[in-house]
DNA sequence: CCAAAAGTGTTAAAGTTACACCCATGT
DNA sequence: ACATGGGTGTAACTTTAACACTTTTGG
């Protein structure tokens, strides 16, 4: 940091938020969770959704707000979280929907808002979807996101950007967002919405299925009306380096 | 963003900083550039060596803010540059070091400061050594870093992390680094320090030497005591994809 | 002729791609 | 018997890793 040796002025109105994607997939489809205040008139002039997330509370590490939203709205702890990337312009905040919002939400005078964007990894479980602090949390398919407020649209291309990076660079990731058991085309599936195109199933049978840490269960799936499928787990302890 | 809705209060005195770590390659070792205030008492308490940076200006892009700081300590325009991560921690200025030289600098009063780091990769000439605004910036090999102030080590390591991997999800942007001519002998010491371990000559003949986008010149280095290494440039508009 | 760095190929192993058929189950 | 998805192998190709000697130049 540096001393400012120009006419202009130091940004004094500057706050700073968390906000996060939390990613989940329910067997089919890769999904993200928005909230939505919920006593919320659907007519209301401006967008409801939005990424879920608040401003920093003094003395707090941005770290421990991240991991304190997350685990308010999933219910449980404990889940794969880091940070992705900051975003500062100061458009962000100039949408009047959204203006209108904030002086609605906030009834503090807001300057600029710098927010600092982590993405989560999650297993949706019947917990995941529900009401805090009067805002309800519901899973989006991200193939089909509504409108949402802010830059929120952009940050969450954004991260699935870089999620399809980190398929490849860390595959084990995404067990996080896989039940404890599931089979070869859950993870197929996954996979595929990732990366955005779909595998060869040989292949991806070959190439992924018997990496040493997905374990065949002596377990098949129940009252499916064709060949059952095998479940499968994962055992980090065999992930190496 | 939601309403704090229990007894915290909202930070208000958080500031937000941008701090660039400038990679450059000076043929033989990949360095950094930091700065130092140029009027400095060399046994001053605090900490003198610093990532370039400063406070954000009021609605100033933070992506602006960068671009400004990189092009002022380089001299020169259209390096590549890419934001990095936020770093937020409350401890992060808590070094008595440190807030020393924060209340010296900066004759306001600051909470905690929240910066948002970018990573820029130049190329290192001679009007890169330079003083601007009471700082003097200086190459430093990032091998042999000294103590720096805040949390810029930390910094600076996770960029060397990031840049490992983006070496080879992009190894064109090595060429950021690199003059326009330069010599096969140049580009191996700098893949080999980024990815931290020394490579086969003749594997990298052979894997990076010939892709397309590296051109041989009819050019052979002068007046040097062993066989003349032949200088190649690179060629953007053959990168793929 | 010595020192220093430049330049250059082959082989084996591993990984990736493309491609098609039979199996088990429920209705 | 049919519809649905489960499960499996092989061959061509590409990529990576390991490995050593001859060439050029200046001193």
């Amino acid at each position: 940091m540096q001393p400012d040796n120009t006419t202009r002025s130091i940004s004094f109105d500057t706050n700073v938020s968390v906000d996060c994607v939390i990613l989940g997939f329910d067997g089919e489809s890769l999904k993200v969770l928005l909230s939505r205040r919920s006593d919320e008139d659907p007519h209301a002039q401006y967008t409801h959704l939005k990424l879920p997330g608040r401003l920093l509370y003094a003395n707090e590490d941005p770290d421990d707000a991240a991991s304190d939203i997350i685990n308010q709205l999933t219910g449980t702890r404990n889940h794969f979280f880091q940070q992705f990337r900051a975003f500062g312009s100061p458009d962000r905040t100039k949408n009047p929907k959204d203006v209108l919002w904030l002086e609605n939400a906030i009834k503090q005078k807001i300057g600029r808002i710098v927010t600092i964007a982590y993405f989560s990894l999650v297993r949706i479980n019947n917990r995941t979807h529900r009401t805090f602090a009067g805002y309800d949390a519901t899973w989006y398919k991200v193939s089909e996101l509504p409108e949402l407020a802010f830059d929120h649209s952009h940050i969450i291309r954004e991260v699935l950007k870089e999620l399809e990076d980190l398929s490849t660079l860390r595959p084990h990731l995404l067990f996080e967002m896989l039940p404890a058991k599931f089979t070869a085309l859950q993870l197929r599936h996954l996979h595929e919405q990732i990366i955005g195109h779909d595998m060869d199933v040989r292949n991806f049978a070959k190439l992924i299925m018997n990496k040493p840490y997905i374990v065949p269960l002596d377990e098949w799936e129940q009252n499916v009306s064709h060949r059952a499928a095998r479940y499968y787990k994962f055992q980090p302890s065999k992930v190496k380096k």
